[in-house]
DNA sequence: TGAAATGTTGGGGCG
DNA sequence: ACGCCCCAACATTTC
């Protein structure tokens, strides 16, 4: 009997999983097996909020297993240790994983294969994270893209949509000696702070499955216009399930492709275009990543090396991360972050303006707290988000264009939901004062809520001037 | 996927 | 009736 190990890594379902499939078409048994190895990582191992994630992940994982007569094996890492110890165990004759692509991951990657190859099993890799290889795309002077938009456009022009497979219906796997327990893996925090986090999310591939239908069913055709408002479901909720495998970029733009031709509207399609573009981004982070590795440490734009950042000020950094800035709306967002893992995207630009702008501290900083809070943190969309939003990276913002975080509220929290739900001290200001309650000190003392750490007009200021002193360095 | 400063225009009040 | 001023509304430029 022919045995294959499937190695899951952060492609964590059965449906669309190209190397579960190519393992069951060449081989009668497989061994699903996970690996936790997290030094392999460094110094991106996931953080709490992403760890939370990941266990009830691979708790849902062995779940669907269980369900077609298998199980998900687990075991703890050097990730060629654990393997090398279940070839032996199993005869398996080869190992088939999907690819990731930051840079520790793939340097590993590519070891454990040469190693695997050398001993005669065979090490079979392919893609399940991503619409197109990070290689796949390039300029028309064979560069790397820089731009997002002549990226997405050659993507789009490129992309081809196929039904995306079904999960197999029965799994045979070897017997082998009892799998390490999942709780064994130490993922889940030893301090229950994760109340919050198991009512916002389901982790898995049906709770992945359950919030496309959601979305396409209730959000998608209002997508454009809803999506930067942070009060309202415009958003489809579908980053931590992505950054975990859950489900497919695939498997979104197929279901959403399905539901924009039922619509027949033109409105229809151009909201399903419109979600594409941000599943380009995606696609566009990776591909930046790929190219350009040192970027998760280091500025894309070597420009930016001189840029004179504020002195680390563990205390403004502190008020940013805990939600005490001052400034309601950045504080609603890190408030939403802390307890829910997540923080909508509109105000992830806005928090992430204020800290590399009004309190100018290293984009780095900003980077490290979202991967240690947030649990759909991914190194290639975090690190070019949060260059994008400082102004050293790919195709980013203008480093002059600062959101003044008072008119971003009023423009996207008109009434003020997001901020009343997130700061319930401040749920009885009168609208006019709720987004910059500062301007009625009495109001502060009664809510008992911070006046601002910075000023907004001076410290914008600031920033300009440190902008131009780079340029003309 | 900005905001602020500066420029332009046109209606209305007024002498 | 006319010119002048004010200023809101909008457009453009600058950072």
């Amino acid at each position: 009997m022919s045995v294959a190990i499937v190695w899951f890594r952060r492609d964590l379902r059965l449906a669309d999983n190209p190397a579960l499939a190519a393992a069951q078409a060449a081989h009668e048994r497989v061994l699903p097996l996970y690996v936790h190895a997290p030094g392999e990582e460094a110094p991106w191992a996931a953080g709490g909020a992403a760890r939370w994630w990941l266990h009830h992940s691979l708790a849902a994982l062995d779940a669907d297993l269980r369900r077609r007569g298998s199980a998900l094996h687990m075991a703890r890492g050097p990730s060629l240790r654990a393997l090398d110890g279940l070839i032996a165990q199993t005869g398996a004759e080869a190992v088939y994983w999907n690819r990731l692509y930051e840079p520790a991951v793939m340097a590993r990657d590519r070891a454990v294969k040469d190693a695997l190859r050398a001993r005669g099993i065979g090490a079979h890799s392919s893609n399940a994270a991503l619409l197109f290889e990070p290689w796949q795309l390039q300029s028309g002077q064979g560069d790397p893209y820089r731009v997002f938009t002549p990226f997405w456009r050659k993507a789009r022009t490129r992309l081809q949509l196929q039904p995306p497979p079904a999960a197999p219906g029965r799994i045979a796997s070897p017997a082998l000696s009892a799998s390490l327990p999942l709780a064994a893996l130490g993922l889940l925090p030893r301090m229950g702070w994760d109340a919050g986090l198991a009512a916002a999310w389901t982790p898995g591939a049906a709770g992945a499955q359950d919030q496309l239908e959601l979305f396409g069913e209730s959000a998608l055709g209002g997508y454009p216009a809803q999506r930067d408002f942070p009060d309202r479901a415009g958003t489809s909720r579908l980053s931590p399930h992505l950054h975990a495998g859950e489900i497919s970029p695939r498997q979104i733009a197929w279901r959403l492709g399905e539901l924009a031709q039922g619509d027949c509207g033109a409105a229809a399609g151009a909201a399903t275009e419109s979600y594409l573009r941000e599943l380009g981004w995606r696609e566009f982070a990776h591909h930046l990543l790929y190219h350009f590795p040192q970027t998760p440490m280091a500025n894309l734009h070597a420009g930016f090396d001189r840029f004179p950042w504020a002195a680390d000020d563990a205390e403004v950094l502190a008020r940013w991360q805990h939600g005490r800035t001052g400034i309601p709306i950045v504080d609603a967002g890190m408030r939403e972050l802390w307890h829910t893992g997540w923080m909508h995207n509109r105000v992830r630009m806005i928090v992430a303006s204020f800290l590399t702008k009004n309190l100018r501290q290293h984009w780095r900083h900003g980077a490290r707290w979202f991967w240690d809070t947030l649990v759909d943190a991914d190194l290639a969309n975090n690190t070019q988000g949060w260059q994008w939003s400082a102004g050293s990276g790919a195709d980013a913002a203008p480093y002059f264009r600062i959101f003044n975080p008072a008119i971003q509220a009023r423009r996207f929290d008109p009434a003020g939901r997001y901020v009343r739900r997130w700061l319930p001290e401040l749920a009885a200001a009168p609208d006019a004062l709720l987004q910059q309650p500062w301007q009625d000190p009495a109001l502060l003392r009664r809510c008992g809520y911070p006046a601002p750490v910075v000023d907004l007009q001076v410290s914008r200021r600031a920033a300009l001037e440190a902008y131009q002193r780079m340029r003309a360095t």
